[in-house]
DNA sequence: CTTATGGGCTTTTTT
DNA sequence: AGCCCATAAG
């Protein structure tokens, strides 16, 4: 297992005992080290799986850990607290929610659901919503969630303030009633289940001997004080982080924690880990350079031995749809030179981004695969399904409720709604349960729901948990209805999809022979002694789960990881952010422009262009071999095309480690256009002197005139534009829909327009 | 009262 | 391009 460590690694798997802070670089091996050092811990017998903790932020980082200590440790490690903070954090309240305040079905939130919760909330306190958009709201109270504080110890300072606060308690109490609780609150109460409860807290203590922590530069404050209390003064703390990666400040996350850390508990023990194995040295050398350029660093230069490699690849295009088709020609030219498609990643800053780029990958026929987005269980037919399903699960839960109590639509408008709410509100019950109470028009189809409901709810008492979703997707009728709907297919497949991963689920937890709404008699593994100690609380009960609950948990926490054709060599579409602690052969890094890259509200918060940056690291120090960057000059934006200079990030990668690809369009239009289409010919991706296939242009036709919606244009011709003032064409490419004018603006320089939407008219 | 339709408005990143 | 809301039609 150490053969394979470099001394600074070794150094950090084999520290004695005691607290570690260790530095991980970009591509250092950081995920090596930390399973190493697991797999060292317990091989020496210092800790035995059972004593040891670790911690990561996502559910792919939690697998990839296990996958990897099994590798190097044939142990068992059913029953090991290895998971993302919120995965045992759930865990923790699942095993003690009497203790915790929650009622054994309690649901999650996911961030759409909460939003739903909220605006219901305003509603129903007739809160004026134009000065307390649900989303600031929302907004509020994730944020007073991460620092850990509930309504009471808020403090405030102006009538605003104030009414955000009682908000705040209302949608707590709202929870309350409903069995709920938010991404948030889920870390919230653990961290208070274990700081309120001294025997569930001393009971974790002496079990836990080793926690370790992966990501840590994302920790936020609750979760830095979770970890301390779950510590302890026993436990040793092992936090592996990269300030430069730390690229969620905007969901509370606080660098300071590593600095915090190393006060508290690393004192003298810091390793840096700067041996980058990874990228070649041009990329490695943009990525140091770009991240100099931030102040505040704990401070770290990554170098690698594999020599230079290739110079990082630029290339500005005139329009998104270009760089897309820049982008899909440039990786034709790589899948054809060997390069497995699983290999290639595509990046992007926000999500939008990825539309054109899919479209043009579809209509070359290339397989890709796009992550996060639009996630399989956020869709809106999946969400429905689960709605029903968390509705026969818990009949309190009005926000499933209020989802599907009309959808497909069966007659139950906002009026008969509105009455049973009042209804249910007077009662002091939930939505579901008020129905029968209802009298006049209403009462008969809101009964008929009820009833819906509840041969659902009886079902699964019966039928296996696929089984009974194919049947509340027949009887809820959204089958009949996504079958009527011409856009229908698409959604269909992902209903059936959900029945397979329901059967996957079932199967993988030992849950197969079980009816869906059955609690098993003894749950496996996580049994343990915990609640047979002495010093616990009696009220403390095990809280086994139906199959049915815990696929709902499973989708709430899991949403992100489709499994669905996981294994098919597809090129790799996400993210910046879901990027991270991945890396590829070829990269692209897309939309390098002001406004885009780093993003416009990135600018007002301060820090917000560090953290830009530091996103821009991340991006670059994900490529092995090959490195692209592409920028559009102009790009559709809520239907709108919207025109930005290049990314500020640009010039700040040192010249010698780049190459520009397209022609850079200046100020002297006619050199741009008369350097493209001649520059492409560099290094191919293993033989050298071999052109390339793709031209940046796509080979379009230049003309001097051409005629578009009736209206013609000719090079040299005098125009007028509403937002760039009067120019002249210099020249016309493509023809239909993809025809674009060069112009050079007399105020603006000069600009690629597509001619089809840019709106202009001739001047004499 | 419900449902369908069209217009206005928005959009960072995620457990 | 999609979501929410207002408005008009059933």
């Amino acid at each position: 297992m150490m053969d394979r460590l470099n001394p600074e690694q070794r150094a950090a798997v084999t520290l004695p005992s005691g607290h570690a802070l260790v530095l991980a670089g970009a591509g250092s091996g950081k995920t090596s080290v930390l399973t190493s050092r697991m797999a060292w811990l317990i091989q020496t017998g210092q800790v035995s799986p059972h004593g040891l903790a670790a911690v990561t932020f996502t559910n792919k980082a939690a697998r990839e850990m296990l996958t990897r200590l099994t590798s190097l440790l044939p142990i068992d490690t059913r029953g090991m607290w290895v998971g993302t903070f919120h995965g045992l954090c759930n865990r923790l309240l699942r095993m003690h929610y009497r203790d915790a305040g929650l009622v054994q079905t309690f649901q999650i939130l996911d961030t759409a659901d909460q939003l739903a919760s909220i605006k219901r909330m305003v509603k129903a306190n007739n809160v004026d919503d134009e000065k307390f958009p649900p989303k600031e709201i929302q907004k509020f109270i994730n944020a007073c969630k991460e620092d850990g504080q509930r309504p009471g110890d808020l403090e405030a300072h102006d009538p605003h303030r104030r009414r955000l606060i009682e908000l705040y308690q209302l949608y707590q109490e709202q929870c309350e009633r409903e069995g709920v609780v938010d991404f948030g609150e889920l870390l919230l109460r653990a961290y208070e289940l274990l700081s309120r409860n001294a025997p569930i807290r001393e009971h974790y203590q002496r079990r836990f001997k080793h926690i370790l922590v992966d990501e840590f530069q994302d920790t936020n404050v609750l979760q830095y004080r979770w970890l301390r209390l779950l510590a302890g003064d026993q436990a040793c703390m092992f936090a592996v982080g990269d300030d430069d990666q730390s690229i969620y400040a905007f969901r509370g996350a606080n660098v300071g924690n590593m600095a915090d850390f190393e006060r508290d508990y690393a004192r003298g023990n810091v390793i840096r880990l700067e041996q980058n194995y990874r990228s070649c040295g041009h990329i490695l050398d943009s990525a140091n350079a770009l991240i100099e350029n931030n102040s505040g660093r704990l401070g770290k230069n990554l170098w690698t031995d594999s020599g230079e490699g290739e110079l990082v690849r630029i290339s500005e295009l005139a329009s998104d749809a270009l760089e897309a088709q820049w982008i899909v020609d440039e990786v034709r030219a790589l899948i054809a030179e060997g390069k497995p498609r699983r290999e290639i990643a595509i990046l992007y800053r926000s999500n939008a981004q990825s539309r054109v780029i899919e479209h043009r990958l579809f209509s070359q026929g290339l397989p890709y695969k796009v992550y996060g987005g639009h996630r399989f269980f956020e869709r809106q037919e999946i969400k429905h399904v689960l709605a029903y399903l968390r509705l026969m699960d818990n009949a309190d839960d009005d926000t499933a409720f209020l989802r599907v109590v009309n959808f497909p639509t069966r007659g139950i408008g906002a009026r008969s709604v509105e009455q049973l709410a009042d209804l249910a509100r007077e009662r002091g019950t939930s939505l579901l349960r008020a129905i029968p109470y209802l009298q006049g028009r209403a009462a008969a189809s809101l009964m008929r729901f009820s009833n819906l409901i509840q041969d659902m709810a009886s079902q699964a008492q019966i039928l296996s948990l696929p089984e009974l979703i194919e049947h509340v997707v027949h009887d809820s009728t959204l089958l009949a209805h996504y079958q009527a709907d011409r856009e229908g297919a698409e959604r269909l497949e992902n209903l059936q999809e959900l029945v397979n991963a329901a059967t996957v689920f079932v199967g993988e937890e030992g849950f197969a022979e079980l009816p869906a709404g059955r609690v098993p008699e003894a749950v496996a593994g996580e049994s343990e002694q915990a609640m047979q100690n002495p010093d616990q609380p009696a009220a403390s009960v095990l809280a086994p789960m139906s199959p049915l609950g815990s696929f709902l948990t499973h989708a709430s926490l899991e949403a992100g990881d489709n499994q669905a054709q996981a294994g098919q060599d597809a090129i790799q579409l996400m993210t910046i952010h879901a990027a991270k602690g991945l890396e590829f052969d070829a990269v692209f890094i897309t939309g390098l422009e002001e406004g885009l890259f780093p993003h416009e509200n990135s600018l007002f918060d301060p820090g917000g262009i560090e953290e830009e940056r530091r996103l821009m690291y991340v991006a670059i120090t994900r490529a092995r071999q090959r490195l692209y960057i592409t920028l559009a000059q102009s790009r559709m934006l809520h239907g709108q095309t919207r025109y930005a200079m290049r990314s500020r990030f640009l010039e700040e990668l040192p010249e010698q480690h780049i190459k520009w690809l397209s022609a850079r369009y200046t100020s002297t239009p006619m050199q741009s256009e008369a350097s493209s289409g001649a520059f492409r010919r560099g290094q191919s991706w293993e033989s050298k002197d071999k052109s390339y296939s793709a031209q940046p242009y796509g080979g379009r036709s230049h003309t001097s005139v051409l005629e578009v919606n009736g209206q013609t244009f000719r090079v040299g011709q005098g125009v007028h534009h509403n937002r760039f003032g009067e120019g002249t064409i210099i020249n016309l490419t493509g023809q239909g829909d993809d025809a674009q004018a060069l112009i050079q603006f007399r105020e603006v320089g000069s600009k690629t327009l597509a001619l089809a939407i840019a709106k202009l008219d001739p001047v004499s």
